[in-house]
DNA sequence: GTTGAGCGTT
């Protein structure tokens, strides 16, 4: 299961992601989809940590909370078609 | 601006 992080600020990185969400577990992974046409992040990215456990975690504590002056969405993501 | 990509072998 990975998470989904939406309503990021446009110039966060995958470092900044996965510094907020190790204070909550391990990170195993994060990815910040880009924009072919523009090469910007799109402002939504996905976490993978090591347990559901983290994960659950994770997304109590950030998902509504302000971070980068955003207010986060984060939740289970879906699985990819 | 709200659910990725990998790919010619992860």
């Amino acid at each position: 299961m990975s998470i989904y992080v939406g309503n990021l600020s446009y110039d966060v990185t995958d470092a900044d992601l996965t510094t907020a969400f190790a204070e909550y577990g391990t990170v195993k992974s994060v990815k910040l989809p880009t924009d072919r046409e523009t090469g910007r992040v799109r402002g939504f990215g996905f976490v993978e940590m090591s347990s559901e456990a983290e994960e659950t975690a994770a997304i109590d504590a950030l998902d509504g909370a302000e971070w980068m002056g955003r207010d986060l969405r984060v939740n289970k993501a879906k699985p990819r078609q």
